[in-house]
DNA sequence: ATTTGATGTAATAAAAGTGTCACCAAAATT
DNA sequence: AATTTTGGTGACACTTTTATTACATCAAAT
């Protein structure tokens, strides 16, 4: 299961490296300078985890991880801070900030792969393979499978991950290019309008107990993912 | 929303291709087929992102990239690199100058498209806003939701800014001028009288609990959002 | 080679939103 | 009280956006 990690990073060469390093594991990448790029960055490829560099240029790391850790919606986001070596302040303020681990510089690739799936593993226990339910629309990501109230419905590849999206992303809109970025894929170049049609084609599949309600359209927004019906 | 963007290309064809791509798709160009031309092309329209090739004959591209990066008027247009294909040296001489995105030549009209509003939704800036709440009315950015006292209700795009608007600038007046500025933009011509019909509508949509007599109207001066009510 | 299923796109239908206007009501002015 | 100004409303023609359908392509499986 390929992650997406945020690299918060300003010096060039740093970042380069961390993100050939991630790539090189498997992990897939977005990277941000500083502080308002990366509230920026947040939302297009959504992140698993975010490497968040403590000496940022246009407001500390520390202010951005605490900024990450206020809003309900970036809450669950593991940070992980790069540190310069030895400052023991910068530990404590770290934690303070509710960061959940720390690598300091310099670092070993390995070490820098090693501590990231360690917070990935200890943040979700088994994998993110974990089973969701949401008002009897079960998806369960090893089986691979959906059902509602346990009858269990057909749903295509594109279809099943865009599901799984919507269901670990409820209540907020995603427009048709971040859905593109989130479920596609951040290098694949469709229409705007396919993502219609596979939400048409979700809508479909997943009729039940009005669950293809769930799928809300927010006109000249997008799309939203919902247990809260209009009334 | 129509963006303005700077080709800077010395092919002709190419540079007609690009052109022709992105007025097709709504963006405004303007071009340039050099360093110089480039430099004094970025006056008349400011744009909201340069597509430069790397490969320029006065001076590299990698030059002019650099020379827009120290300039304080010019240092936050993103700029977008067309490289030649496969030379990996181009990438990091190109990041080095702060470039926001590559585009490699050849490339599909449909890439090109999706990486300029990749960029320019990156850099604009549209973070995490908080949900604001005004005495049960709630409204929140990034759900696109509004409710009263827990009651999700629906408005239409205009009346959701419009709210947004008046509940992040309670307790004072607006004209109707200032509204069309704020809410529709500037540069947009509609009626006056148009603000009182989309009044009408957000007044009616969110009736409740007397939430509609926030929208206060103040003859011959505007509207005002307000909390306290008129006795 | 043929079948099957999954995609993405284009065309068309349907729905929702928008701006104006005419007309009415209320308030201010004369 | 009559007149003038300003705001409220509902209707309506027109746009824009979304839903739906049909179809062609591609890849894996048979």
């Amino acid at each position: 299961m390929s992650r997406q990690i945020l690299v918060v990073e300003d010096e060039e060469p740093i970042r380069d490296m961390i993100t050939f390093v991630l790539e090189q594991n498997g992990f897939n990448t977005s990277t941000a300078e500083d502080y308002d790029q990366a509230l920026s960055k947040i939302n297009e490829p959504y992140p698993d985890l975010i490497l968040l560099d403590w000496m940022l240029p246009g407001g500390s790391g520390v202010k951005l991880a605490k900024k990450l850790k206020q809003s309900e919606y970036t809450r669950n986001i593991p940070v992980i801070m790069l540190t310069a070596r030895g400052d023991e302040d910068d530990k404590v303020k770290g934690f303070d900030a509710g960061v959940d681990d720390y690598v300091t510089k310099p670092f070993s690739p390995k070490e820098l792969v090693a501590r990231i799936k360690a917070v990935i593993r200890r943040v979700s226990p088994m994998g993110l393979e974990e089973a969701i339910e949401f008002h009897g629309l079960k998806l369960d990501p090893i089986a691979h499978r959906v059902s509602i109230n346990n009858n269990s419905l057909e749903l295509g590849p594109t279809e099943f991950r865009l599901l799984h999206f919507f269901m670990t992303h409820t209540e907020r809109v995603y427009s048709r290019e971040q859905l593109l970025d989130n479920v596609w894929g951040t290098n694949v170049y469709v229409e705007d309008r396919t993502v219609d049609v596979h939400i048409r084609r979700l809508r479909k599949a997943i009729t039940g107990h009005g669950h293809e309600n769930f799928i809300q359209t927010v006109r000249g927004a997008g799309y939203r993912f919902s247990g809260k019906l209009i009334s």
